[in-house]
DNA sequence: GCAATATTACTCGGATATACGATGTCCGAGTTAACAAGG
DNA sequence: CCTTGTTAACTCGGACATCGTATATCCGAGTAATATTGC
């Protein structure tokens, strides 16, 4: 049991868009460089969040990525489903079936109560996910970090970000 | 996030032990029949399940394993855990230090908020999973599931059980 | 001076190698029951 | 017939290949700002 590296990336780079201004957009390779990580990957997992319709991207110069959505309409499941895929966790392959004595399949149509009781599990975890919403996140991280922190965080955006409509800007 | 394979296989030879009377023991071979396995993997798992202390293993002739502990006092967060390993699924990579700017150490003594989000809903899966017993999970099988598939798991607990103390027995 | 056009630089997107971990297999150490031999 | 020592078979346990997936990288398609050129 565990998560990809490139959610903790996804969730990083989508608390970091919250910041942005109206139509603005962050390059991929900005928030690579943010965070230390290879641009042609972190491309990758911002592509999946994109595609999950959580972030819009914008081609060609000044270009980028903005959130798709309202802050408060994105939780952390959003997320994580979206970089890791829809499918649960645990994934009963039906081994009760797997013996040497064979049973008519009618035996077999009750779910696999262990499978049940997994999912269930399961439940509760995308549940708590589902009520962790990025606004919160980056409001807590707003108001409680260390400024220095938040001061470096915002000189980022403010260094990076792409206004959509007055590109004269300089 | 996906969980390993062999968790499901431990959770069905634990379920399986249940039914073991007293001091009786199955074989990890007869196990591993029991569901299609490869019988030296599955042994592999098994083991881990015996150094958590989930299971007791007896070597020799008439050996095998049995339950370390009554079927009421084992959950499935025992048992995943002891298979996956104890470490939260999602690891802070600190990735908000990797940047090109570089702060004080004191400014990230704070934890990261997103790893704290992401352990609060770890957290709540894992109370999840310390309520599901095993002792339920088998009470659910034998009085919901089909009695062919009830018969069948009690005959095989029959024809590979090995009493510790009456090897006569024939 | 202005507008239309070609250029160019910058962006994202998908196809392609690589590294690590889970999966699967094998052989050895240990233990206990059975057996044989001696008393 | 009982005791004792030996044998042998069966068990688990850890070390060794193999496969699959996540990781990392590269190159190509697309777009919009910009420079250029003609009017």
């Amino acid at each position: 049991m565990k998560l990809s590296e490139g959610v903790e990336a996804a969730i990083h780079c989508a608390a970091t868009l919250v910041s942005v201004e109206g139509e603005g957009t962050i390059p991929g390779a900005a928030l690579a460089g943010q965070f230390g990580l290879s641009p042609s990957y972190l491309l990758k997992h911002l592509n999946a969040l994109t595609a999950a319709g959580i972030l819009e991207s914008v081609p060609g110069p000044y270009g980028g990525y903005r959130l798709a959505l309202p802050a408060d309409r994105i939780s952390l499941l959003d997320i994580v489903l979206a970089v890791e895929g829809p499918e649960p966790a645990f994934r009963c392959g039906e081994i009760r079936q797997n013996g040497p004595v064979k049973l008519d399949r009618s035996a077999y149509v009750k779910p696999c109560g262990i499978n049940a009781a997994m999912l269930r599990a399961e439940k509760a975890y995308r549940k708590a996910l589902a009520g962790e919403r990025l606004s919160e996140i980056v409001h807590n991280f707003m108001t409680e970090a260390d400024p220095r922190s938040v001061a470096a965080g915002c000189a980022f955006v403010e260094r990076h970000q792409r206004p959509q409509k007055s590109p004269k800007q300089k």
